[in-house]
DNA sequence: TACAGGTAGTTCAACGTTCAATCAAGTTTG
DNA sequence: CAAACTTGATTGAACGTTGAACTACCTGTA
């Protein structure tokens, strides 16, 4: 699993084109992120791992989703996701329901008020989600960004797959 | 400068397939940025962000630059330079240096043994994005990434540009 | 049925980031 | 040359994340 070899193997620098765009990507990202962040943040008071929490659960069977599957879905610790639900419990925006079939398991379930709210922040991230990213490509060139971190999540995977 | 026009405008919502493309960004970042933080922490004791800051230094003459133009090469606040520059400094990596020409101005100062273990980091780091995303792109494929992702960042500027 | 091992979720402390407040040094204006 | 303003950087408190330790429950084996 483990790599103890780092000696055996060369390393292969990247070409001053491919840095070039690796801090593109990097950086792009970061603001990317941070914008969307502020936008959702200042609009709802809804941070962007929230927003994806309840998008989650709005699209799930009984608006209601188990911790660890969650915590699979937006690839956060479980812990991170314990705690972001409680934020979200606190606000009135979701609650824990024990779970049939397993008496270990807890499922966050979104209320009615957490639907509204997700239903307005959608309209905020979306727009910039279209005018900060899928505007700055075109059809073919979004579908190649597509196409590479799908691969990129295929080969780290992270377990689950 | 804030908009208080939601109202008035169509929202643009994103069709399925753009969705999809945008979750597997949304994830793939994740799943590079979290792996490549590990790699580095676990060989090197490094996080990501002080990487970056001690590639920027080491790039830059004099392997010192000052404090803001840190911040915004890496897209970090103020604030947060201050704080990851201590914690580099404590450990030896880096030092402070008053800034000739403005009596306020500190610059970073990157020591010989930062420079160092950042060369060493630096084959950890460049095999990993090699191999988990350069590797995952034929070059057109790359450099279709790189101009999206430069876009994004003009778009978004942050004021600086 | 009992015991070992695994899985679900939470808790707590340590750590890193954010945000607002602060201080010091430059710059502009009258 | 002072008052008002701006800019560079730091501080400290609050917040969110991480990782390890812990509890509770489930599953398989003997």
């Amino acid at each position: 699993m483990m790599d103890h070899m780092e000696t055996t193997t060369e390393t292969p620098w990247l070409t001053a084109a491919e840095q070039q765009i690796w801090r593109s990507f990097l950086g792009g990202t970061i603001v990317l992120n941070e914008r969307l962040d502020r936008d959702l943040r200042t609009a709802h008071g809804l941070s962007m791992p929230e927003y994806e929490i309840l998008v989650r659960l709005s699209e799930a069977p009984d608006r209601s989703i188990r911790m660890a599957e969650l915590a699979a879905a937006v690839s956060h610790s479980r812990s991170r996701v314990t705690h972001t639900i409680a934020r979200l419990e606190r606000e009135g925006l979701v609650f824990r329901g024990q779970c049939s079939e397993d008496g270990r398991g807890v499922s966050a379930v979104m209320t009615d008020r957490g639907f509204a709210l997700l239903e307005e922040a959608a309209h905020t991230h979306v727009r910039g989600v279209h005018s900060y990213l899928v505007e700055n490509a075109s059809p073919e060139e979004f579908a190649v960004l597509g196409q590479i971190m799908q691969r990129v999540i295929t080969t780290l995977g992270g377990g689950k797959f």
